[in-house]
RNA sequence: GGACGCUUAGCUCAGUUGGGAGAGCAUCGCCCUUACAAGGCGAGGGUCACUGGUUCAAGUCCAGUAGCGUCCACCA
């Protein structure tokens, strides 16, 4: 084996030898465990939040499959609408055209060629994290058998009159030219104004000033309303204004909506662009006036001099209009929530279309009732309460887009606008009886892209066929994924798969955090702060680096800066780090917390955790591949540190999954780094070196030893696996064919071995408790070198003094391993009454180690030594003292606590005692 | 306005039912000891945001304050 761990030179061929093996399928046999994948943007590519998530899955699907369930992680794409069409639309507009050149079809076909083109990058960089998804049953969300998935849905809620189409006020996107749904609005806080305005009343016999922040909308008025109970304002109710400009006649209305102490107490109500005024009007049977065309012009229900004004040029000629008629009150600053598009920026308008809607309300209420049960589960269990708050107040779903990328609405309309709604148009003429003179032409707008991953957990199934797969995958498992999409996705599914399968469509949700830079800001191009995993794992110059933040930046004028900063913190550009490591990093981020800061130095510590785990296993290799370890036979002696790592093991595997079972990937992680490195590797390692290097072992001990070796290190790879997937099979075929566990003719791979089972015959406490003595007795001795300067090569002489029955057996039985780990030449104890040398001293319990001071410590550094230790114990007794002296203390803690409370104080006494005679000894030389 | 979260070592974060403050990285000292210098050994470092309460005992439970953050709703 080489003697650092390069990744690059395993990773790619392992992967390749997996998939062509077969080994990420299901085995049909075992309890059903199942995974779905979010199904990632079709043309998009791996991002860190991508990396994390699929590491937590991929460890859970490594892991159950392992324990030998019937393991299924689904994959796919999804189309993403919107986000799709733009990309190509950006393509297309910088060779200077737009879709409308292009016409429909020529459009569509256009994706699909991007789709094909782009389409694989995110499965492949997938692959280079090692995700062992099921390729053979990849799913993109517009393939046939998901299409009829969605078009069986739409009609089925339609008959059931759980899809309707309507006229409604929706969130209309000016830029892309569709109605978005709530979700897809965000609202922004903005700087903005406040127009005071002056509305005539009709008689000439007063006027009311309205408050408005959208003055332009006022060519749209259809009442001036007020609070019912404004004293100010009584006289008003039921005249009429007469609307500036153009001149309308509206009615004063009263409406308990109005705010009195807002603005004026006057509100002007434009019905058709204002979602409150849409409900008053509603309340009021108020006339709606559309002013707007589709891109926010205004239309031709205006005066014609405002006719084709954008609306925020419409904005200011109307406010100079009526400045100049004396009508304009004052403008005042004010701050406003704007709502914008998700995927534009742009401002989005409240705009009367027809629309086709989902009403849901019935759809929510076992969704609901399937998380109050306990029978899904969020985890953390918080999330639950964002999603009742969002589920018990949830508005009919606006499903219609006008786009051009997605499923088409299954819906046809003949000649005088009648709808039908079936799987297609002979299905619609044979159900309406509709001759074949009628002309139908199907409805031009398309689904939103979260209908149909509403779908998923059964639409990726075979649904509507029935199939084995629905019985056995559904519900799966667990599904693992941020909390940006609980309502976007989460619920919906619910929702679906409990209307369409009965079942719940998953058990557990495992919401992760959101990776944020290793300032806690959230990574975006615009930031400049973006890491690609892939560049952590193959590494990349700075150049390179640089080149890649800053270009295709929506706003260029940012790239100088983000140059900068990218030159300052990645001088030397990126290692690579390998997968392995970057999944460990991930893996050991996964705490509860919903920001995670992602910190590179974590991935270089975890990266050199690889190589350690790497140069382990050449030790271990070196020791056993050319020697016997037992295998085929031959008596076993197992040392004192052989059935102590074999105890260690079985605790670190218990941790590990009982910290797996709660989706603790952290503690996990913490767990097997602890036990390898700290246990293992520092200690277990060196304590065999005694037993393999000496000529007084016998070869039962060294069999013994070396099958140890082979065999913790061919289980402790398969409980890292899950993990890290790549180190630890490369490293597996050359150790298990050593081990008990042997490796089957032909080829073979860790990830199909069985998950390590812990062993009960090879706990035991009494050897754990005989370690941790020989450690503190090595350590005690390590402490004196290294404060005192002496160096590791001097090779020294240890009394012992005060040494118990079970002192003396430990002795005997770690002696060899002191002697080594500690460089010791001798050990001797001294008999009752005879004069010990000036010495430095350390403490294992009662017992005191003596390294004789003659020509070796500088007196003044062991005084100073003795005096830290000695204030340590004195504030342990003090503390104890204070505790157990407290009669309150003493009447009410649990017998067990103050138990402890006085072997520590008894502790702390007999170790201050000895340490001030010590410090006696030293001071009188 | 409503809901939720965060504040622990220089940095990034753990801290399970209340019972002697932890890890990684960084820092300091000594070591090229035949698995590993991407390493070994040793060491230093915290008023657990603040105030009060409950308790024999609070990083942990309760109330409040401050700061930061997220989501939902929204007054023109």
């Amino acid at each position: 084996m080489e003697k650092t761990f390069e990744p690059q030179s395993i990773e790619q061929q392992c992967y390749e030898k997996w998939e062509a093996a077969g080994y990420f399928k299901p085995t049909g046999h075992g309890d059903p465990y199942c995974i779905l994948l979010p199904p990632p943007n079709v043309t998009g590519s791996l991002h860190m939040g991508h990396g994390f998530q699929q590491t937590i899955m991929d460890a859970l699907t490594r892991y159950h499959r392992m324990k030998g369930d019937n393991t299924l992680w689904q994959v796919g794409t999804d189309h993403a609408g919107i986000a799709t069409q733009m990309v190509v639309e950006r393509r297309l507009n910088a060779e200077g055209k737009t879709r409308h050149d292009l016409g429909r079809e020529a459009f569509i076909d256009k994706i699909w060629e991007w789709k094909e083109e782009s389409g694989g990058t995110i499965t492949r960089q997938m692959r280079r994290l090692g995700t062992s998804t099921d390729w053979d049953r990849e799913v993109f969300t517009m393939d046939d058998n998901l299409s009829k998935a969605v078009t069986e849905v739409f009609v089925r809620l339609h008959d059931e009159g759980l899809i309707y189409r309507g006229k409604r006020l929706v969130n209309w996107d000016p830029v892309l030219h569709t109605a978005v749904s709530d979700l897809e609005v965000l609202n922004e806080e903005e700087a903005g104004h406040m127009w005071h305005m002056r509305y005539p009343l009709a008689d000439g016999s007063g006027e009311l000033v309205v408050a408005t922040t959208r003055p332009e909308t006022m060519l749209g008025d259809t009442a001036v309303a007020v609070h019912p109970d404004d004293e100010r304002y009584q006289a008003f109710i039921g005249k009429d204004i007469r609307l500036p400009i153009t001149g309308r006649l509206i009615p004063i209305i009263a409406d308990d909506y109005v705010d009195p102490e807002f603005g004026t107490g006057c509100v002007k109500i434009t019905p058709a662009h204002d979602f409150n005024d849409y409900d008053m009007g509603k309340r009021h049977s108020l006339p709606m006036i559309n002013l707007f065309t589709d891109d926010a012009k205004i239309n031709n229900e205006a005066p014609e001099a405002y006719r084709g004004l954008d609306r925020f040029d419409a904005r200011k000629q109307i406010v100079a209009d009526l400045d100049a008629e004396g009508l304009l009150v004052k403008v005042v600053d004010h701050k406003l929530k704007v709502p914008r598009g998700d995927r534009t920026g742009a401002v989005i308008e409240p705009y009367l279309t027809d629309q086709w809607y989902v009403a849901v309300e019935s759809l929510a209420k076992p969704a609901v009732e399937a998380v109050e049960s306990g029978e899904i589960r969020f985890i953390p269990e918080n999330w639950n309460k964002t999603y009742y708050q969002w589920m018990n107040n949830i508005q009919d779903w606006c499903i219609s887009r006008q786009l051009w990328w997605g499923h088409r609405i299954p819906a046809w309309y003949d000649n005088e606008g009648n709808v039908f709604v079936g799987r297609d148009e002979a299905e619609v003429r044979s159900r309406y009886k509709l001759e074949e003179a009628v002309e139908l032409k199907q409805d031009n707008d398309v689904l939103d892209t979260w209908f149909s991953s509403a779908l998923w957990p059964f639409a990726t199934m075979g649904w509507p066929e029935e199939t084995p797969e629905l019985d056995t995958f559904v519900p799966s498992s667990v599904l693992v994924t941020g909390f940006d999409i609980i309502f976007f996705w989460v619920a919906r599914m619910i929702m679906m798969t409990k209307k369409f399968t009965g079942k719940i469509p998953f058990k557990d949700i495992y919401i992760t955090g959101l990776i944020r830079d290793e300032n806690g800001d959230k990574m975006s191009k615009s930031k400049g702060n973006v890491l690609d995993p892939i560049d952590l794992i193959d590494g990349i110059d700075l150049e390179s680096l640089v080149s890649k933040r800053t270009s295709g930046m929506m706003q260029p004028q940012l790239a100088k800066k983000i140059e900068k900063n990218t030159r300052k913190q990645f001088a030397d550009g990126i290692n690579a780090y390998g997968t392995d490591a970057l999944r460990f990093t991930f893996a050991a981020m996964a705490s509860t917390s919903r920001d995670i800061n992602f910190d590179m130095s974590r991935v270089e510590g975890y990266r050199n955790f690889c190589n350690k785990i790497w140069n382990a296993s050449r030790f271990v290799l070196m020791n056993t591949e050319t020697e016997d370890t037992g295998r085929d036979g031959g008596e076993l002696v197992l040392s004192l540190a052989d059935q102590w790592i074999w105890a260690q093991f079985q605790k670190t595997l218990k941790e590990f999954e009982s910290a797996l079972a709660d989706y603790r990937f952290d503690i996990a992680a913490q767990t097997v780094y602890e036990f390898t490195w700290n246990q293992f590797c520092d200690w277990y390692l060196e304590l065999t070196k005694p037993v393999l290097n000496s000529d007084a072992s016998t070869d039962a001990e060294k069999r013994g030893t070396r099958h140890t070796l082979i065999n913790v290190l061919e289980q402790l790879l398969r409980l890292l696996h899950p993990l890290m997937p790549f180190i630890t099979d490369t490293i597996w075929q050359r150790v298990a064919p050593l081990s008990d566990a042997g490796v089957k003719e032909g080829e073979t791979s860790i990830m199909i071995q069985s998950f390590p089972e812990v062993k009960a015959e090879r706990e035991n406490d009494k050897v754990l408790a005989d370690i941790e003595w020989l450690k503190r007795f090595i350590i005690g001795i390590r402490n004196i070198r290294g404060e005192m300067d002496i160096s590791p090569n001097k090779p020294l002489n240890a009394i012992l003094r005060n040494v118990s029955e079970q002192d003396q057996e430990r002795l005997d039985l770690a002696a060899p391993f002191i002697d080594k780990l500690a460089k010791l030449e001798s050990i001797t104890t001294l008999k009752a009454g005879e004069q010990a040398p000036a010495s430095a001293t350390a403490l294992v319990g009662e017992m005191e180690i003596l390294i004789p001071m003659a020509g070796l410590i500088d007196k003044d550094a062991e005084l100073a030594r003795i005096a830290k230790a000695m204030g340590k114990a004195e504030q342990d007794v003090a503390r104890a003292n204070g505790k157990l002296s407290n009669e309150k203390f003493v009447n009410s803690a649990p017998e067990a606590v103050i138990a402890k409370e006085r072997s520590k104080l008894e502790e702390a006494e007999t170790a201050l005692a000895k340490l001030k005679e010590q410090h006696a000894t030293i001071s009188a030389l």
